[in-house]
DNA sequence: CTAAGTCAATACACTTGTGTATGGTTGCGT
DNA sequence: ACGCAACCATACACAAGTGTATTGACTTAG
């Protein structure tokens, strides 16, 4: 009998400190006494919500896993019509850091160093990477590209995405690159 | 008098243990004593060479600053003749971690991400990138295409690399999509 | 041969970080 | 009012990590 089912409150709060330390500094600067200082809260606090920092770990996967194609397509698919509109909210909704308490466009970064260490990490971010690759793919089919163009222009496009990610840009070099990509991918597939 | 002037072989392997934890774990993990554990010399030896931990960064960011375009490039320049085969072999040596021993693509991450903590790396990254995609820009104005549009499709190609750095794919896949991309860019380029 | 220079190992003091144990406070049900 | 559960702080023991100081081995110059 829990007094309240949604006062995880800190529990929540070392989860976001958690990928704002590893979009910083990368997995290994997630360190509990660290983000202690940041959020104002001692360690008792930590080993109370989880039993090592390792589990912390193990759930910051599983809620990236979640929120990292699930929720961003959920959002897409019920907000957005036509196949052009999705593809630009999926772009502004990959480079405009939709999150920026867990730590942003970087957090997925540091994931993706991670997964160099750790078999498991890899292992999900290969099966994300697979999901979005072959939403992108299903997009730009009903956009009428032919299957097979689709599936590797997905491909460049994804990688494009990552790296945008990837880089140090601000909004407006963002948006000037998405901008173009969009048009570009727009005239490719529909010469008006 | 230094007795040899190639007698720095161990101040090398300092440096190259650093960049395989940079590749492994984020700055954060490049650890003087979990080093030497891994090479097999104590802090003796790095504090020698080292005045601290903040120089032996420093030294690795200059060293990545040099052959990240500087050496890339110019090796380039001098092996092949036309822009097509250039911007073949670019592909190729950037996803093919070119340098093992400086922990290949995934070094380039953690540079990344070690440049959203401190300014300075950033400014650098900044800078290389820039380099880059100056260089790609440049190829493709070789390959007749007009000057706009090689801009901005140089963009794309040089996020699209830094995607394919970023994601875990064996030789097998990223042969796949860099032959599918250059390809693609020929027939974009050259219809014939 | 000897003196200085190069490099690395060891021992030390100190800081940072992990995990456990314990105790205190708050809020809610009864 | 009582008791329990949730939550957090504090104190502790210990491991991991940094930097300094000392020592020693092994060149090489003179």
């Amino acid at each position: 009998m829990p007094k309240n089912p949604d006062t995880h409150s800190n529990k929540i709060a070392w989860i976001e400190a958690g990928f704002q330390f590893l979009a910083k500094g990368g997995i290994d600067s997630v360190r509990i006494d660290r983000m202690s200082k940041k959020i104002g809260l001692t360690r008792g606090s930590f080993y109370w919500h989880f039993k090592s920092r390792d589990e912390l770990l193990n759930e910051m996967l599983k809620f990236w896993e979640h929120v990292a194609t699930t929720s961003i397509i959920a959002l897409i698919e019920q907000e957005n019509q036509n196949p052009n509109e999705k593809l630009a909210t999926l772009i502004k909704l990959s480079t405009q850091q939709p999150d920026e308490k867990y730590g942003g466009k970087y957090a997925e970064l540091g994931i993706r160093i991670w997964g160099g260490n750790d078999d498991k990490v890899a292992a999900i971010v290969a099966k994300i990477d697979g999901k979005r690759i072959a939403y992108v793919k299903q997009l730009l089919v009903e956009m009428k590209l032919e299957t097979t163009n689709a599936a590797f222009l997905a491909e460049i496009i994804y990688n494009a995405f990552i790296g945008v990610m990837s880089r140090d840009l601000n909004e407006k070099q963002i948006k000037q690159i998405t901008d173009l990509a969009s048009n570009y991918i727009r005239a490719q597939i529909m010469p008006d």
